[in-house]
DNA sequence: ATGAAAGCGCTAACAT
DNA sequence: ATGTTAGCGCTTTCAT
């Protein structure tokens, strides 16, 4: 029954070790080594060598070496389909993401890959134009179970109920930038960079504040510009000072919004002094626009952004930093620890930020 | 032996298609729909549910109609790991890329990732320090060939024997930024891009000409500074002028390599009025040490990049433009193709490139 | 055109 | 501490 039509057993010497031994079966190609040809080599059960090598608990010391020398010489590496279809695990780590070649999330997953990697998980990667399509990701008919343990989601809102769902399905879940209650979420505290930015521009003398915000079409994410927007009205609050609605305008996250949102503000009958760009993409595109304006930032006008872009020291942006591969390590760290049984965080893993001043924001101009 | 102790036959009556009728067996969580499920539903066998759902031949369509319904009302979706362990393929395509967080590569991966997940693959996502760590993968020990079906290689040189090592268990292989011969490989003309940006520079006027480049330590992926370099000192040849020793400074592509390069080459008794980096992040690197020397950039002296990184035309450079998404994307789906049993091409696939004229270079200075 | 049955290479009870 | 064995859910000959 196990044994096939032949009724030899297929035990071979237990001092067989030598990889180049040829059974009379299957000799077709360099076959790869299965658990059976350790076990066998090594004298003992398939069982035990899946405990030894899994670092199982019951197991002789003197067994447990045995069995790894043998199946390091045979080259073994256990087939993860197997041990995935027995096992029900998958051993494998998901990132869900839009835009994957944008700055913010090439930095996450770079993050949250190196995490996974060093925890033996397999990284997957799915890009997600839409909310809509990652809900129906998160949701049934493609089934994210069969196919990983766990799911980052980055900057995607994750409902209750389809979390839940996940949950349900043994799948982990862990984001950033957004955060779902009950599960792990990594993120900087939005509302304190709106405040820390409405604080340096007004401690600098500015009355006069723009916004430029990144609402845009698709209303994925709309918790980031949502905080960062109220956090900076507090922030002037705090000073006294109010937001004005005509200057505040959307840039879409992107370098050709930030530059028509500038443009916008500029446009305006009492234009502002200073301008908070909610992230430094959107404040590249805002330079650009002053540039073509031939007001000098720092000088004219102030602009803060918001990520510390490798490209913000190249054009002296003043910019609140957040550490974003950081981030999405910091997620990918609590997914393993969650999915190895610890208790995972409820509350949200906070990330920080700082501001770093550089030359585009100074002192509000003395003509008043 | 198929049935368990129990010697009752689980099929239900073969209209019986709706999910909730729960077997006296498990009914313990939403159990997934299996294959077993969706024949016994359907009233064929799982044979012919395998067939009928992925489209092979002997079928009759009124059954595979019947199969597709049942499956479609069953939510059911084929376990990965089964069909993996049985018919060992894995429905995977894996990247294999250095600096995951980096413009250039995280552009491959998002083109190739879309590519990917059209076609059905999943994509898995390896960084790669050094390539040293790149050839352990390519050989034995860890077995990439139970993981995937395919894999892309960004920039990373792939030995002879790696390649061979991969075809002989089963996977097919693809490159983007070196060339591997006998496998395809999508790449711009690297040495062209060099003669491009001579001509552009001598053509302004330039007689004493720069050069950027981005040997680092890590000797991964030496082609590309290789060719560009030797396409520059061609184009100017073209144009009866020299590339001078002391006027090439390498840069490792860093925006820090490019600004301290630029700083050596202004360093030198002559130095340039004209200089080509390899890279628009050197570039911008370049512009940062220009700035801090009061050189405008397009008038004092000039400068061109490679890539038209989104950031060039915020500070105008001039560069000469890849496609880079689109290089990743044609990677995957040569791999796709190949992996369909399509004969690849052996030759490199061509991206184009094409000179991108902005505001950082300019007519040689006058005064001469 | 369809079905029966033998695995694929593991893991996880359950013995011992 | 170790061995036996029954699956995990598919794919794939081989019959029919």
């Amino acid at each position: 029954m196990d044994e096939t039509t032949n009724g030899t057993t297929r035990h071979r010497a237990s001092s067989t070790v030598d990889a180049t031994t040829s059974d009379l079966a299957t000799a077709r190609r360099p076959r790869r080594a299965t658990i059976e040809d350790v076990a066998s080599a090594a004298g003992v059960s398939v069982a035990t060598v899946s405990r030894a090598l899994r670092n199982l608990p019951n197991v002789a010391p003197s067994t447990r070496e045995r069995v790894a020398e043998v199946a390091t010489s045979l080259n073994y590496q256990p087939d993860p389909a197997a041990s995935r279809l027995a096992a029900g695990r998958t051993g494998t780590i998901t990132v869900l993401v839009p835009h994957l070649s944008s700055w913010y999330f090439s930095h996450v997953i770079a993050g949250a890959e190196a995490v996974s990697a060093e925890a033996g998980y397999d990284f997957l990667v799915i890009g997600v134009g839409t909310s809509a399509e990652c809900s129906r990701l998160l949701d049934e008919r493609y089934h994210l179970e069969r196919r990983t343990d766990g799911v980052v989601l980055v900057n995607m809102p994750a409902t209750d109920d389809e979390a839940e769902s996940l949950r349900s399905r043994g799948v982990a879940l862990a984001t950033v930038g957004s955060y779902t209650k009950g599960y792990p979420s990594v993120r900087v505290d939005d509302f304190a960079v709106g405040v820390i930015a409405a604080h340096h521009l007004v401690g600098l003398g500015h009355h006069r504040v723009g916004l430029i915000t990144g609402q845009g079409d698709d209303p994925m994410n709309f918790e980031v510009p949502q905080l960062r927007h109220a956090g900076f009205v507090q922030g002037l609050a705090d000073l006294q000072h109010q937001l004005d609605p005509d200057l505040v305008a959307s840039g879409d996250f992107g370098i050709d919004g930030g530059l028509e949102a500038m443009a916008h503000l500029m446009e305006q009958p009492d234009p502002p002094t200073a301008v908070f760009a909610m992230s430094d993409e959107m404040a590249f595109g805002a330079l650009m626009e002053l540039e073509r304006r031939a007001l000098r930032p720092g000088i004219d006008i102030s602009l803060i952004g918001v990520d510390d872009h490798e490209f913000a020291r190249v054009v002296a942006l003043t910019t609140i930093s957040q550490q974003v591969a950081s981030q999405g390590a910091l997620a990918a760290r609590a997914l393993v620890a969650s999915m190895a049984g610890a208790s995972t965080p409820t509350e949200p893993v906070p990330s920080p930020v700082e501001l770093i001043v550089r030359g585009t924001t100074g002192p509000a101009p003395a003509e008043h």
